[in-house]
DNA sequence: CCCCTTAATTATCTTTTGATAACTAAATAG
DNA sequence: CTATTTAGTTATCAAAAGATAATTAAGGGG
């Protein structure tokens, strides 16, 4: 029974992905925008039919704090609202052109600091890294209790 | 060139592994600690020899705020500081028997999500689920710039 | 001894984030 | 057509976290 060791493994693994992802994404993130703020940002960027809605539900905030930082992210001109035609209360979050440009670059950053770890490995190196990521997330870090449609 | 494309599986990666870990770890967090007091009792309950210099530069907070929220520990009877004799201005924290007790449910609990997920797998799948971590904490998920002893 | 550095603390102020209640507007069920 | 539910907003208050300056106390080099 030494799932317990595995355990230890498990804990001191996301330790090492929290840190890593930490340092890549801090030195990027402009200036600008609140750590949520931020991270609403990468959010909108990765899922671009967002609602308020599901942002609260996917980042764990109440649906009036939200709302507030939805504004703000409006007011600085980084996302923009649209009206979902069929239901006028739903409402469509995107990235404004500059919201688009800034993460575009955001990204491009977070990129280099990845391809540099894997410069120097083989193409098959590369597939085992592929394959890892697919077990951990198949058995591991998967998402119970996931809403999106 | 399809590196690309695994960097944004990476993307999505951690971004899972992040979900997995808040979900496991908010409902046991105990309601009197606030996420930050959380983090640092961890980190504690890992580093049993931590320092406030070595907590604030892992946590990446400033002295001042480091020392603000041990005390408030210390305050909740949930860390000692003991002094090093070779260096008075050195002081190391641990966590006293109160908080030990507290983390090593907060840990068993997280065990047992963990454990749950893990429950349907041979011993094969656990061996591969444990290269696979050691694969990608070796290739992606390292710390650079650690500072530890 | 004096000066400089390191480790940590205290005090204070600001920003960020969280929580709650009250409200509007649109959809939907009866 | 009214009543209820859903989506989102506004306002407000409180807690948490970040930033900075000033201070204490110990160690080390000259």
């Amino acid at each position: 029974m030494e799932n317990s060791s595995l355990f230890h493994k498990m804990v001191a693994f996301s330790a090492a992905v929290h840190q890593t992802t930490h340092e890549w994404t801090q030195t990027v993130r402009p200036a600008a925008l609140s750590p949520v703020q931020y991270k609403i940002l990468e959010y909108i960027a990765v899922h671009p039919t967002a609602t308020p809605s599901e942002i609260n539900d996917c980042m764990h905030m109440s649906m009036p704090n939200t709302s507030r930082e939805l504004k703000h992210l409006t007011e600085k001109h980084l996302i923009k609202k649209s009206t979902n035609t069929n239901d006028r209360r739903k409402h469509y979050i995107q990235l404004s052109d500059q919201g688009e440009k800034i993460m575009t670059e955001v990204f491009a950053s977070i990129e280099n600091h990845f391809l540099a770890r894997m410069q120097n490995n083989t193409s098959e190196d590369l597939a085992k890294v592929e394959d890892a990521i697919d077990l951990l997330q198949e058995k591991i870090f998967y998402d119970k209790q996931r809403k999106r449609p």
